[in-house]
DNA sequence: AGCCATTTGTTCGTCGTCGCCACTAACCTA
DNA sequence: TAGGTTAGTGGCGACGACGAACAAATGGCT
């Protein structure tokens, strides 16, 4: 959009059929063709393009069983990836990331204590140095991070992520300084929500809102107009301290009543009987748990998700609502009640033809966001030759 | 960005050229250059491109003091136009407003009682009919109309206008059918927020939350990476109904508790003696009464907006607040207290460097914005001959 | 007054990119 | 095996931006 070229065309088409094969899948010449609108030759001509710079395979044609001359198949690169880091209270994992969103290396590191931002940085440097060895065949474009917390997107600082205790730690610099790799830091909520718009629950949605509840509280994040809302910084999305109620129960960060501090995790748990459960564990057990007292917590934390989904809902008019996480089994153990809270709070046009569904993608959903996060770049522009020269 | 084809960047220059002129007024083919990006020759032939199409006139060249050859200067062309159409429950007003955001012409006509959508077709038809007599020498694109109250934008049906009474209105299809001419039927928050991002207070910001008081009510929009955020269906921004308070004082469509039932400008006028008041003797009455009830009241509202405002600033982390009507006389009787009510209510690094400000424009605001979201097909496209042949 | 440096207008040739066309290749159907 | 259909291939033309060379118009300096 910054010059005015014909060669700005060449890179908008590059991306534009990078893109197809992206959400699309795999798919032949003609099929690509099709998608993008553009002409049989300027297809043949831009896939050769990029087949050169290895972001794709031109495969044999094959016959699929329809008339006419068989074309040749594209498919994504298979070695072109990005490293994804995601550190939490209790583990750090790191992963290999590819084009096509499959996760090719995964490594889980547990956590006796809360780490520092230098044991994560430390710590995952060895991890993808060891995993980026010469002979591992990949082409690694950058490291993407997904951070639970506020993240000020330009340089990486996390301002605040208070359940890894940080404030104002420079994880984008420390990144930069131990790998010769760009380095993009970004809130989890937020890549989370980029992964469901391309792979997951908001596929061909391009305005909804996601909210996610962890074990350590609720993350959220927009998508309107097809595109991240950002904001001025990056610190937009987070809905999980909307104020919901007159209460003095505080969350995560000190603030009173808020969405967070009282739709939470722990309260499910403790009346299911408490222990440790994994996100599965929860959902059956609380499923198949329709006495009173469960009832009227999940009614009461439909309550306030409503209040905040509600303004949300009023402020930004989505077509979806994605809920992940806990929130997605609160979903389910009653949809009509939620859906009932919530038109009961908002402007009936606004909340037409809103659904509210659950999130799709499972354990791998950050680190495809993440490493997705990396790869946009390049996605964004094939031809620039400022990445991997590994050959 | 559907196609990609040569004529696309021709497109796309011409348009930079265009909007290069509306946010920075007339200038020289030099400077429009430096503006753009693009080569001298390439902006030669642009401006010419404009001045065949009519958009702009190009003018002898004018010595300015400096060295070197005097550059051609560049007028936007003050025929070309569109209609602006502003409803309210007491009056309506049509103006023709120029590309260059100057009103060129303005008719008011007062109602004696609400009128009906049928009553605002006609008149403004009328109205609009004399103003574009064919000696008028105007060439008007197309019709921009602001109404107070949720608009489907796709086809311009009028969802819901509480103060007008209108319900499911089809306002766009009943202009449509009575001017042969594009029709474009928006809320006028979203249409004020357009005006003030371009010629009044959100120049040069790309994302900003716009909050305006009227008599009737509160209306928001959201300027969010430079575009407005329309959201599904367009109903996006509406701020005034979000819920702040557990009262069950009700706002206009029936919502307890909600920003604009709880910060109105009845309760203020009525403390400083009531009566009728402009929004200049509003204001200059209300900043020379430093009286308890008053402050009270102030503080009060200040608290309510806060909590609204707090939830925006967490969830869109904008750069700028901007408060028209008598929420900028609010924020000018005491701007420290707002702005330490908000902070009190936000993550701090949401909030840090979001500047609280007042709206820029004045009466002419939303014609301004009407008139320009009537341009906007012209401006997108400018060599599209889809707009008057008047010639 | 005359000369130079500076800036811009103007013209023309070049280059990059896409679409179209004609031809060929490879498949299905009958 | 012939005809229809679909896609790959390569050449050509069109379009648009850029850069270079030259001309024009100004201010500054001697």
């Amino acid at each position: 959009m910054r010059k005015g070229t014909s060669e700005d065309v060449r890179r908008e088409n590059l991306t534009a059929v990078l893109r197809a094969l992206m959400v699309g899948g795999n798919m032949s010449r003609a099929e690509l063709g099709r998608l993008t609108g553009r002409n049989r030759s300027t297809v043949a001509s831009l896939v050769s393009d990029l087949a050169v710079l290895g972001l794709v395979d031109e495969q044999d044609p094959v016959t699929d069983g329809t008339v006419g001359r068989p074309s040749h198949g594209v498919a994504l690169s298979t070695s072109v990836a990005a490293f994804a880091v995601h550190p939490e209270v209790d583990a750090l994992t790191v992963a290999i990331v590819g084009l096509d969103a499959q996760v090719r290396r995964k490594v889980r590191h547990e956590f006796k204590q809360i780490p520092s931002m230098m044991d994560v940085v430390m710590l995952a440097s060895t991890i993808m140095a060891a995993m980026g060895a010469d002979d591992s065949g990949f082409r690694i474009t950058g490291i993407g991070v997904a951070v639970p917390g506020l993240v000020r997107t330009v340089d990486g600082l996390v301002r605040n992520a208070p359940h890894l205790e940080w404030r104002d730690a420079p994880l984008g610099q420390a990144f930069a300084e131990a790998m010769s790799l760009p380095v993009h830091v970004a809130n989890d909520a937020q890549l989370g929500a980029l992964a469901e718009r391309d792979y997951g629950a908001g596929r061909g949605v391009s305005d909804f809102v996601y909210l996610n509840g962890g074990a350590s509280g609720i993350g959220g994040a927009i998508i309107a107009g097809g595109a991240l809302l950002g904001g001025a910084h990056g610190y937009a999305g987070e809905l999980g301290h909307t104020p919901v109620s007159g209460s003095d129960r505080v969350d995560t960060v000190g603030i009173p009543g808020s969405l967070e501090a009282e739709v939470t995790r722990e309260e499910i748990v403790t009346l299911l009987g408490g222990g440790h459960m994994d996100p599965e564990a929860l959902e059956s057990a609380l499923l198949s748990d329709r006495s009173d007292p469960v009832r009227a917590a999940v009614a009461r934390q439909h309550g306030y998700l409503a209040i905040a989904l509600g303004t949300v809902v009023n402020v930004l008019n989505p077509e979806r609502v994605v809920l992940g996480g806990f929130l997605a089994s609160l979903l389910a153990y009653d949809p009509q009640g939620l859906r009932a809270a919530l038109e009961a709070r908002t402007l009936a046009p606004a909340m037409e033809g809103v659904d509210i569904v659950s999130a799709q993608l499972g354990a791998n959903l950050l680190l495809i966001g993440a490493a997705h996060r990396a790869l946009e770049p390049l996605v964004d522009d094939p031809a620039s030759r400022s990445w991997g020269s590994t050959d």
